[in-house]
DNA sequence: TAGCTATGTGTCTTTTGAACACTATCAAAT
DNA sequence: ATTTGATAGTGTTCAAAAGACACATAGCTA
């Protein structure tokens, strides 16, 4: 072990590690970002993972949890929030596929590690993720083809989603996952992946226009091969005047 | 320091901690369980703090609260939840009464200590409080004349605070903190109290006697100087009829 | 037996939620 | 030029829930 290496093992916190649930929407279905072990081994879902890394001891957790997920996808500000801590003492030493992959990566394999999980939204078609220094590979997965994944990283999606479900019914976050501009189909496609419910258009179309906080670009989808939409944008300005009524519904 | 503290100290997981907000009901007031430093100095909030405790590696975050909780008050199988992890770099050590503390009750007081909150109900009259490892007193706080607390002890109240509002009004976890017969307007009181809003008598009564979740037990208060009120006890085998039913609002 | 105190009860109005079907506009194919 | 396919856009009606509101009752005490 050189000097560099030793200096990061000391600086890092070798207990505590954040994990981030990065859901995208491709205007058709929930996705969420997951990274491979690398191994030659046949594909496994055992062998995916989101991404995360220990934190190191300068940094608070919402500062690490942007650090991850800038390294991978190199985006900044985008919606994050907590989820929650995950520690059983088994957590990430259960397969031994998961050995494996935290002998590749951390110094001390052994050691136990409490996560710190959080979700975030972002706008897939803004990036392509990389590979970097905790991932081989990395892509997009249909959150509903997801049944298996490393560690403990199924129940952390689960809780991530569910968390999502719950957040989406009383805060405006489902914009971060659209384009600036969109049309109501796609808040409304949104809307039903999320809940993975459908959702009656008319009276979708009058709840979210009724909440005022949409402005109506009075532009038209061009090109598309049938009657074109009409674009919106998310009003932020509108919103915080509605927040600070004492909002927390949309009646979803 | 002896060997067994040396055994001790190798089993403590010297970087994270949880604390516990344990939140009480005397039928009139919201209460919240602060322990403090014993420091002889005047009287302070910022000496006061929610218990907590270091976790042990071999125990998962929940048995970790499970035990602090069972140490200062006795009970065990009573209503806790995750709040959510604390991990500002500085979160513990701001002030010099929190360096103070440190130093009296950790083997590495400078160590950096990520938290994870919980939240608990109980019954207030079923126990008092007593001295333990890790603190010189306990004792009950009404939440509203709460203003500061040691470390990151009032924010972490306050989210635990959050949580339980949100929470009560999707399920019945109330009931936690009150007697086992309670009478309807000891309820209500409950609600008003930790919404911190008035709620309309008839409506509520009306409300909740619709869920069918309450058996009315055919008994009296005995010995109050007014109309003696129906006795009641949550019914939990019908609460779980209703929440296969897919239940998820008290409509509050 | 009068007074105090908290209990217990019903109706009406307003708001919100849910169900439901047809016409309009564009591009592409013929 | 016309047809076809695809999605956009629009109102009404009914049912359920929320909210506002006032007075008689039962037990204790003085």
């Amino acid at each position: 072990m050189n000097l560099q290496s030793k200096k990061n093992k000391q600086e890092l916190n070798p207990n505590v590690s954040v994990d981030c649930v990065i859901f995208g929407f491709d205007l058709d279905q929930l996705y969420v970002l997951l990274i491979d072990s690398g191994s030659n081994e046949a594909f496994s879902q055992a062998r995916m993972a989101v991404p995360g890394d220990l934190i190191f001891d300068t940094e608070n957790l919402d500062e690490a949890a942007t650090r991850v997920l800038k390294e991978l996808t190199s985006i900044e500000n985008i919606y994050l929030e907590q989820i929650g801590a995950f520690g059983d003492p088994n957590r990430i030493g259960k397969k031994e596929s998961d050995r494996e992959w935290l002998e590749a990566i951390r110094a001390e394999p052994e050691a136990r590690v409490i996560t710190v999980a959080y979700y975030s939204l972002v706008r897939m078609p803004n990036f392509n993720p990389k590979a970097s220094s905790f991932a081989k590979s990395a892509g997009w997965a249909p959150v509903k083809e997801v049944f298996d994944l490393a560690f403990d990283h199924y129940e952390i999606l689960q809780a991530g989603l569910k968390q999502l479900r719950r957040k989406i019914k009383i805060q405006p976050i489902g914009f971060n996952l659209l384009p600036e501009k969109f049309t109501l189909s796609q808040l409304h496609k949104l809307y039903e992946c999320i809940l993975d419910k459908e959702l009656d258009k008319r009276n979708f179309r009058r709840k979210i226009l009724n909440l005022n906080i949409l402005t109506n670009l009075d532009e038209k989808q061009v090109g598309v091969p049938h009657k074109p939409s009409q674009l919106f944008e998310f009003n932020e300005e509108n919103y915080k005047k509605l927040s600070k009524e004492g909002f927390d519904n949309f009646g979803f």
